[in-house]
RNA sequence: GGGCGCUUAGCUCAGUUGGUUAGAGCAUCUCGUUUACACCGAGAGGGUCGGGGGUUCGAGUCCCUCAGCGCCCACCA
């Protein structure tokens, strides 16, 4: 038998994949005669390849699949991919912009979401293939899409649901406005630019003060074109129990404070004791006067707006008074809120001042800003204007700064919902490790803040309601029968709703469960308009779990799989997601989604930065599997997945003239082109745009961590190359092993050892110590010590049989063990002892399975 | 501002309930073409375990404190 001296991962794994996808190893039924165990893939987002992270997630999902499924449960590894809403549409309307100089208006609906799916097509087929690469065994016969038919019936059943429930209602909310891109964009999308700017005090005149009272109130804001939209001026409502309390608190700091924090603190109190001295007695008046009913009058506008008293003013802050601009500050809209205020929107979706800004219509926010501080000086009314810092929100996909923007949203209602979820992780029917994530989850759902879920966007889940605002009480009423009278209605198919609107007028809104042309028409018909909103993302990757088994259907797969076993993601995740797929598989199935989640650590550069493709230190793992193979990737992966630290992996390009290797550095890791150190010939990198860098070849972007686990795989391939090319002859029998010589008892010991070390080790997703464990024997006790001392033995016609046997037993397990980590090698070297030893073990030899893959998990006896 | 984590060899990381001389891989140096493997083997150097204090017969490990790094959440008229 010949067998090269390397182990060629690249055929290897191509034949392999074919292999077993032929011989359905991966696929999953029902199947009554066994116990199910079954994962849901955290459905990487369409947005562009994945890189090592998801490297590391999907390889550890595979080796807890491949375990069970050889330690015979029905396994079932479910794929798929999530549309990702925003940032895939962000992604595509970039490059319309870029490649054609278009904005999505210039396309349109129909014609942009064509665009995403073509995108979506591309990078699912890019990322599907990459994790068959990486060996992945999900069953790819039910591959799902977060946005295919499947997933689709199961939003519209939810959202139907919890429309019936009254758990999902429409309501007034700012949202992050990009004035550029005239979208919302999600929090997570947002980030802060400290700029330079300045705090305006204004004067506000107080309407028919009485005798005593101040003729006018400052307020101070660094937004003052704001001030056209203020419906109120609020001060605190019992500013000495406010200075009570904070001076309470500064005493008790004081208290605790070092002798080094002491003058400090000491400050900090007489800070406050000066400020209530000085405020309090007209800060009590301002609040009088609030109480009283007074009202003040808007300078530039001449509106007159109440004087009102909420905690949101803060005594010790500023003049005590703030200005109230309900449509266009979070904290503010709250205040209005509370306090019945009108909510004035001054601004038109590009960002320019609409009609409710009187003469200043038109203008852009830094004109109306210059204007109205002009005009306000020239009325004396302007004050201070002091220099500061400004921390001011910035779209991450236009760079252009945020206006908070007031818009029709629905939401989710969370209490009950939240509490569900919360009971769940509280009794430990869903188990969270390691286990401090638990009080990040607990933390978030326990604040119970409803959910938003409409998103200014096209690409996603249309929201299935359908609407008419403005109606009499008599139309309504109309409407709302006729809604009535459809077949659909009787059929449960159909839920409607009327509410009252703002004004005193009716809208009556229509929710359908499924997807159905011919009714929409009827609905349409009677002058119902659909929602143009579509879904956030996490609303249908929050029934990933049971939509992808069939839910709303009782589907066998449903009820055999469902709940799932166990879930493995990143932390950055467990509020958006996991909590959000408990909360709605108690809700929509009645069960939680999974029993186990286990966190796993995240991949960072080697400069401490996670990784991604926006920065250039993203690793793509058919980048490492080329030069190292996916096992190497794996095994590498999975040794340095440890409980508690991030996995800091230095990052290299890969010169493709020499194949050396690149360290790469914040500073080289954004250039077009890198002129190798090594052999002095250039090559590109994914920034390449022009042509004469385009024409180079591409530098791979690698890690020499995995370097160790090539050489791993190459190891345990010659040690059993030596074992195969020793196996001539090779006959079995039973092996009484109480007879056997000390070095193959000590081996089976160790093996037995090892065996139940591994599995405990799997068990509790301590990857690390089962790769490290499994590293340590293959080289030291099996290579170094049990193969050498069998050489003699191999050629010594008087124990060659036996030395045979148990070497092959040894290695048999051996590749069991390691195959949920390396399967690509296991399976190959399974392969050929399967022709040098076919039937083989300990006690009564057996024939081996046909893959290893497919074999039974060993047992330890110790 | 609140929470969580981290700091051990040049680099990436282990180090169980405190217990001999603190380990591994890579890198470095020396030697080795013994028929599985140079993606190998034998050996060497390299650490006051972030700083300081404490508990203890004994601290990398437990407590306090200072400093630095990272992440999550909240907020700043």
């Amino acid at each position: 038998m010949t067998i090269p001296i390397r182990f060629e991962h690249a055929e290897a794994a191509a034949e392999l994949i074919e292999a077993w996808d032929a011989a359905g190893c991966n696929q999953a039924s029902v199947n009554p005669n066994k116990k199910p165990f079954s994962i849901v893939i955290p459905p990487p987002n369409v947005t562009g390849a994945l890189h090592l992270g998801h490297g590391l997630n999907n390889t550890l999902q595979d080796i807890v699949v491949r375990t069970k499924r050889m330690q015979g449960f029905e396994t079932l590894w479910m794929p798929g991919t999530d549309h990702a809403g925003i940032a895939t549409q962000a992604v595509v309307e970039r490059r319309l912009k870029e490649l054609e100089n278009k904005s999505r208006h210039d396309l349109g609906r129909e014609q942009l979401v064509e665009r995403i799916w073509a995108w979506k097509d591309q990078y699912e087929t890019r990322i599907l293939n990459q994790l068959k690469r990486m060996g992945c065994s999900c069953d790819w016969q039910r591959t799902r899409f977060t946005l295919d038919p499947i997933c689709a019936a199961a939003v519209r059943a939810t959202f139907f649901d919890l429309f019936r429930q009254s758990l999902v209602y429409r309501g007034k909310r700012l949202v992050n406005w990009d004035t550029f891109l005239q979208t919302a964009v999600s929090d997570d999308e947002v980030f802060n630019e400290t700029k330079k700017g300045h705090f305006y005090h204004i004067y506000y005149n107080v309407i028919a003060p009485k005798p005593g009272e101040p003729r006018r109130v400052e307020i101070a804001t660094t937004r003052p074109e704001t001030m056209l939209a203020d419906t109120a001026v609020a001060v605190h409502p019992d500013p000495a129990a406010a200075f009570a309390k904070l001076e309470s608190e500064a005493i008790s700091k004081l208290t605790a404070a070092t002798e080094k924090e002491k003058a400090d603190c000491q400050a900090e109190l007489d800070a406050i004791l000066k400020r209530r001295d000085e405020m309090l007695v007209s800060l009590e008046q301002l609040r009088d006067m609030a109480l009283d009913g007074r009202m003040l009058q808007l300078p530039l506008v001449g509106r007159e707006i109440p004087l009102v008293a909420d905690l949101w003013a803060k005594p010790e802050m500023g003049s005590g008074c703030v200005k109230i601009t309900p449509a266009h500050d979070p904290n503010d809209y709250e205040v209005g809120l509370r306090c019945g205020l009108p909510m004035l929107n001054m601004l038109n979706p590009d960002g320019t001042v609409n009609a409710e800004g009187g003469k200043y219509e038109g203008l852009t926010i830094p004109q109306a800003r210059k204007r109205v501080v002009e005009d306000l000086e020239a009325i004396d009314q302007l004050g201070d204007v002091e220099d500061r810092e400004i921390e001011l929100p910035h779209s991450d996909r236009s760079k252009t700064p945020i206006e908070p923007y007031l818009a029709d949203q629905w939401f989710v209602k969370m209490d009950t919902l939240a509490q569900s979820a919360m009971d769940a992780v509280s009794d430990e029917r869903v188990k969270i490790f390691p286990e401090r994530y638990r009080k990040g989850y607990l933390d978030w759902l326990g604040e119970k803040r409803d959910w938003p879920v409409s998103r200014q966007l096209w690409w996603g889940h249309r929201i299935p309601i359908w609407a008419t605002h403005g109606l009499t009480e008599v139309a309504a009423t109309d409407l709302v029968a006729r809604v009535r009278m459809l077949p659909a209605h009787a059929a449960g198919e159909v839920l409607e709703r009327e509410e009252a609107g703002e004004d005193g007028t009716r809208t009556v809104m229509v929710c359908l469960r499924q997807e159905n042309e011919t009714l929409e028409g009827e609905v349409e018909a009677l002058g119902l308009v659909r929602d143009c909103d579509v879904l956030d993302t996490w609303f249908s990757s929050a029934l990933w779990p049971h939509s992808t088994l069939g839910w709303p259907e009782k589907t066998a797969e449903l009820d055999y799989f469902y709940p799932t076993s166990t879930l493995i993601t990143s932390r950055d995740i467990i509020t958006l997601w996991v909590a959000r797929m408990v909360l709605m598989g108690l809700n929509n199935v009645g069960k939680i989604p999974f029993s186990e989640v286990f966190i796993h650590p995240k991949i960072l550069d080697g400069q401490g930065e996670t990784m991604s493709k926006s920065k250039g230190n993203g690793v793509d793992p058919i980048d490492v599997i080329d030069k190292f193979g996916p096992d190497a990737m794996r095994f590498g992966l999975a040794r340095l997945a440890t409980e508690t630290q991030d996995v800091r992996m230095p990052v290299q390009y890969e010169c493709p003239n020499c194949e050396k290797l690149i360290d790469q550095t914040p500073k080289n890791r954004s250039l077009p082109r890198i002129d190798c150190q090594h052999c002095g010939k250039p090559f590109s990198t994914q920034w390449a745009e022009l042509d004469e860098d385009k024409l180079l070849i591409k530098g791979a972007v690698v890690s020499d961590r995995f370097e160790t686990a090539r050489n791993f795989v190459n190891k345990l391939w010659n040690a059993a190359r030596f074992a195969l090319m020793n196996f001539e002859g090779y006959t079995s029998e039973k092996i009484d092993v109480a007879s056997l010589p000390l070095e193959d008892r000590w081996i089976l010991s160790r093996l037995s050892t090892v065996t139940r070390q591994v599995t405990e080790a799997i068990e509790r997703y301590q990857f690390a110590d089962a790769s490290g464990c499994l590293y340590n024997f293959a080289w030291d006790e099996f290579c170094s010590f049990y193969v050498e001392i069998a050489k003699p033995r191999l050629s010594d016609e008087t124990q060659r049989a036996t030395a045979q046997r148990v070497m092959a037993h040894v290695l048999d397990t051996l590749l069991r063990l390691l195959h949920p980590i390396t399967p690509f090698v296991t399976e190959s070297i399974w392969k050929h002892l399967g022709e040098a030893a076919p039937i083989r073990g300990l006690g009564e030899p057996a024939a081996a399975n046909a893959f290893v893959m497919t074999a039974a998990w060993p047992v330890s006896d110790t």
